[in-house]
DNA sequence: CTTTTGACTGAGT
DNA sequence: AACTCAGCCAAAA
């Protein structure tokens, strides 16, 4: 059992199904705590590779991008994630049919407990 | 070892 | 509804 947070989260990050968005909180709690909210976005910022750690997907609890310059942009991140099927709503994410159920949580929970 | 800070969140004003 | 405040955790200074 490696203590290796960002590692984690940023297999957590990865497992977001595909046409679905994540909040921080959520995937804070796949990583294994929901308090590392802050930590979550703090790991990702250090990890400028999109291309492996899909961070177009992860947004806060509004829907909203992250507000800062994220891997090039949030108007980027909007337009990746409209190519990925996720619609925006007044400039936010439609968290109502975008956010990620229980079901895919769970999914997500198995896969990352089946890791390691 | 203490302090600062950050891609956050929820509650209070 | 918009803004402010405090709580949370871990890493870097």
């Amino acid at each position: 059992m490696d203590k290796n947070l960002a590692g984690r989260i940023y297999r957590a990050v990865q497992l977001i199904p595909l046409g679905k968005v994540a909040t921080y909180s959520q995937i804070a709690a796949l990583a294994g705590n929901c308090n590392l909210r802050r930590y979550v976005g703090n790991v990702l910022h250090e990890n400028p590779s999109n291309a492996i750690t899909p961070c177009h997907r992860v947004v806060n609890a509004k829907g909203f991008c992250s507000g800062s310059f994220a891997f090039g942009g949030p108007l980027v991140q909007q337009e990746k994630l409209e190519a990925e099927g996720i619609a925006f709503t007044n400039g936010h994410v439609d968290m109502e049919r975008f956010c990620i159920s229980g079901d895919d949580f769970e999914s997500m929970s198995m896969e990352l407990r089946d890791e390691r």
